[in-house]
DNA sequence: CATGAATGAGGGTTCATTCAT
DNA sequence: GATGAATGAACCCTCATTCAT
């Protein structure tokens, strides 16, 4: 089993840095440091890794989320916390960030699986938007679209970030995430009238 | 020059259905109605043809929201007809989105020139951004990640729809992402405290 | 279809002297003068260019062995030019007539199509002793037995033959073999009774 | 030397199923029910099981041909009886059959070691023959290319109805093959004169 | 005796690119 | 301008063999 680690390791690194297509099997073998016939030993082979990696990877992040989010039964601050969370994981993760973001936009053969492996994720994110209307503490909105515009936005801008290769501040990026996504981008002081 | 604009039709398709690298000039040739030597007697090779595709694309789609952000002086309405314009091209390009947003989580050896290409579009978003800003209209806010945020929001969503095959309703979506961006997912009253 | 012919060549030589699965498509394209991708672009792959071989060669002997047999009327006749004409056939496809019984003997997979593409050649041989039953020369016995045992036969001694590397001494074989399958082992006297 | 039984079936097997190229050592363990290492523990590798298969095989025929022989001083009746083993042989063992006729057709390689194991048994048909032309029940021709032609013969047909799945009507069969062999396939009358 | 994880040379296939026509 | 036959580097994968346990 110290072999399958490594390989994921390697494997994690070559596909972020390369894209699936352009990752080579051999460059996957070198990093690992195992020979080629051991990423076949195994994996059944090349998607089979990719897929591996994506619903690993996929689920450590809902794991990390989920973890996160269970320390509030505030769904507002259910949500701040798994901005946070996800902002975190990725940076944590960077080559995997990269690995996520190639996934979902991925070849359409690919496209499918990843939307399913993805689905566990935006369930979650659904589910705390859910409890945030039902508590009238956001407003009624379709869920879905809310899910995938928030996982939309941070994880544009994290992986913006991450490419430019600073360090994320982590807390100022959650909050300007979480502002944004809450409040918008209009100005407090407009919206809360003048009374 | 017939021939290019064939070619330009058949390259968009092919890409956005195979990806970059899975597609093959074979294909490109064979449905864009040329014969393969033609690719090549037009363009440099495969990676020059994707280039010209995302400037010419990102170039047409710039030039659109231009377009639609002129008819109006106030930010914030420029701000909508934006968020509009784009998903009305988008809808208008489907594969061409699929396209863009593939380009955009590319390897990173294309990364680079799309990161280029791309900037044309989001130094729009900012300037719309900076004027509201400018004119109190929004809040104060790192104007990089604020038109980076906006452009995830919007696209992710988009995509999102287009690939679920379903027709866009194009007011509806438009209408959610611009209250979403502009005043984000907490109820208004909320907001607008309690006079 | 200069390189065509030249890969169809190379192909009968090395699949003859290695056999279709230790045969590499490395060493087809080397041997036959063409770059590797030039097989690809003619054949589809190795196992069709297997079948191809297979069947432009029992064509050809089926062909042959035809026109033997229209020079005359008489089964009994037609059997002798059958004979000399298939061992004729394997003297000048030295490289064909191993391959050809190679393909007789191969894997399952490729069992299937070789019986459809022997068949043509048993048909043949088939309606020479139908006839021949017909007319009272030969005894009735099955044809199909009859024509696979012929075929035996004749290939399994030519082969042999040549393996050893020895010119054949077309004229005598076929006088051995025509005595053999249509006379037998025994002693002409014997048959013939004592009077 | 449990382990060795199981191999030396599993072998057999897998061989005559995939033919020698297409068969894997892993197969080979895994219808044997013992581990790969365990294969390479009791024979020196892939070739060496396979010569070993095809010694141990066409001994048990040779034996059981010698055996049936021996039954009867006459060569003619020698030659039915030998016949008849060899059908009985094949047809009991029906994977062993398809074995021997890959080996024979086998690459070059194999072929010299093949041609050897096998000259046993053509001897055995040779002295045969060489007594039945002696006693003058045979007429005189080339011992070796009766014998040849003989086991063609036999095998070929055998295995065309081996291969078809049906039962193999040994009664009938060697009568079939006794009479061709023996007396050919003109008609008796014939042969017999017209006293 | 027996095992099975690990190996790496080698095979079939793909595809961007070239060039003679 | 346009073509498509030809190319060969590079890729994914297989599998006989080894060796530490």
């Amino acid at each position: 089993m110290r072999k399958a680690k490594q390989i994921f390791q390697g494997a994690v690194d070559v596909f972020a840095e390369k894209g699936f297509d352009r990752a080579t099997m051999d460059e996957v073998a070198e990093r690992s440091g195992v020979a080629k016939g051991t990423l076949y030993y195994h994996f059944g082979g090349k998607e089979d890794l990719i897929r591996f990696l994506m619903e690993e990877g996929v689920g450590q992040l809902t794991e990390h989320v989920e973890q996160a989010r269970n320390q509030s039964a505030d769904p507002v601050e259910q949500l701040r916390r798994a901005i946070e969370a996800q902002i975190v994981f990725f940076d944590q993760n960077r080559e995997f960030c990269q690995l996520l973001l190639k996934g979902v936009w991925s070849t359409s053969d690919r496209q499918i699986q990843f939307r399913e492996i993805m689905q566990k994720y935006f369930n979650q994110l659904q589910e705390i938007i859910d409890a945030g209307i039902a508590h009238k503490q956001l407003r009624a909105m379709p869920a879905e679209w809310a899910a995938v515009s928030l996982f939309g936005m941070v994880s544009i801008v994290s992986l913006r970030v991450i490419l430019q290769g600073r360090p994320i501040d982590r807390k100022e990026l959650t909050e300007f995430l979480f502002q944004q996504y809450l409040y918008g981008a209009s100005l407090p002081e407009e919206k809360q009238g003048t009374c």
